[in-house]
DNA sequence: CACGACGCCTCGCATCGCTATGTATAGTGT
DNA sequence: ACACTATACATAGCGATGCGAGGCGTCGTG
């Protein structure tokens, strides 16, 4: 799978994560792998970025927790990124269904 | 819906439009749009630049034909762009399952 | 005490869709 | 004649973003 048909899409899958409760980078990683069910393996230097984009969108905010000793930023989705979850959503339906019909 | 959401599957939904048949440029845009149902529709530096890409990657191949009055590069799939096509189709179908996996 | 898992971060690269622009022919309307 | 649209090709430069590589620090285990 080339890195690229992931473009546009991480976005909407982190929000969807992080709607299921509050959590953190790594966990997040740990989520994507396993809801994928190991298909999304993602570097650290992909979703960490993604993460402070979306806080910086105002889709999700953080604060720091300390949980044995290690220290986490938590994430929670905020009003908007609830919003924007169904938008992408119902997006990533739409081109679902585009590909199929030309790729079929 | 973003444009980055096409990145990396652009490539396969042109190479299962010319193996439906040879196709020009111009043909492919359209053929895009209407398989997509008006989802897909594409400028002219998104899909010229992606089948000068495809054919130095030998999976299309390229000929000039003359349709009244104007001139044309027609396109035609190769041998090697029809397998690439299978996996491209394979590798939609995991990385789609593995996306609504994660948004579901 | 080394090593792996956990946990965060950022710089720089590569890819690639898209906008803008340029060129040229055919057909249609005024 | 002139303008405009559709057809048909091409490329330069921009912008967005996933990823590799590197860095920092904590904790538990053999």
């Amino acid at each position: 799978m080339k890195p690229e048909a992931l473009k546009g899409h991480l976005d909407g899958m982190i929000l969807a994560v992080v709607a299921a409760g509050p959590a953190h980078g790594y966990g997040i990683i740990a989520s994507l792998r396993r809801r994928s069910d190991g298909v999304f393996d993602l570097a650290e230097g992909t979703v960490y970025p993604a993460l402070h984009r979306l806080e910086a969108e105002g889709l999700l905010s953080s604060s720091w927790e300390t949980a044995s000793g290690r220290k986490r930023r938590v994430y929670r989705l905020t009003r908007r990124g609830r919003g924007s979850l169904g938008e992408r959503r119902s997006e990533w339906r739409t081109f679902s269904r585009a590909v199929e019909g030309v790729l079929a």
